[in-house]
DNA sequence: GCGCATCTACTACTCGGGTAGTAATACTGG
DNA sequence: CCAGTATTACTACCCGAGTAGTAGATGCGC
């Protein structure tokens, strides 16, 4: 659970795969990851493997062969690879990370007006929770 | 420049003692990040080597030791890391990472409020700027 | 039933990060 | 000058991600 779910470019390519999917054979999988990149069937079972030993995703038998699922939610994922770089290069600071992306990631008059929307609906979300 | 200024932990924590100390020696290095972990010196020097040749350190001989020099600053790698993720978890979309931030991760009053302000600021500095 | 296609299993290899021992070298204190 | 120390150079591992070939098993068409 509080395991650190650090994927890597192919895991993660997999994984929104079966997120998206629900679950998925391997040729599924292949064929889902086709245009982004053309790699061998061999290299997708591999890696599902190494994945399954990792404990992110587990199979169950179809008639010859098998249909994985995901373990871990994208949530979690996000949780996770987002806590881990805020910690790495903003010592956990979440707001050091927003001024960041305010300053140095381009932003535009939109994005900024859809950001201000959202803090405000947290903000009365958290109010309607009782905080 | 545009590079992939991607770092582990060992070279990202070596280059934040670069970043603040302007330059440092190996034997400098070892000792600031000692509370971190303890390292060989050897480890730290091999490492640096490593980071000479991609290009993100440079050193000048001091009698005999090295005096290394950060070659990126800590905004572009920052620049790069966020992108990076940005991408890999939020399809480059960086509200949507914000939105992540507001529901996923802890943030409490006091922090809303700063990024509300952040927000603000942020967008007189924009107008200021005559966008 | 034979042969071909389809799958998984196994094995192997590359690459980069991380870790460190050992060798060579240069310096320093007595 | 000589022994010990500091410092870099070289070498060697381990590990996990990624990539894929080959082998072996299993099903399918005819």
């Amino acid at each position: 659970m509080g395991d650190k779910h650090i994927l890597g470019d192919l895991q993660h390519a997999i994984m929104r795969v079966l997120w998206a999917e629900g679950e998925a054979t391997v040729a599924r999988v292949q064929e889902a990851l086709e245009d982004e990149r053309d790699r061998a069937l061999t290299t997708i079972a591999t890696m599902l493997v190494k994945m399954e030993k990792k404990g992110i995703v587990a199979h169950r038998s179809e008639g010859r062969q098998f249909v994985y699922r995901p373990l871990v939610s994208e949530t979690e994922v996000q949780r996770s690879m987002v806590g881990e770089l805020t910690d790495m290069l903003f010592g956990g600071d979440v707001t050091a990370l927003v001024s960041h992306l305010l300053t140095e990631q381009e932003i535009d008059d939109k994005e900024l007006a859809r950001l201000k929307a959202l803090i405000a609906e947290h903000r009365s979300k958290e109010r309607r929770r009782g905080r």
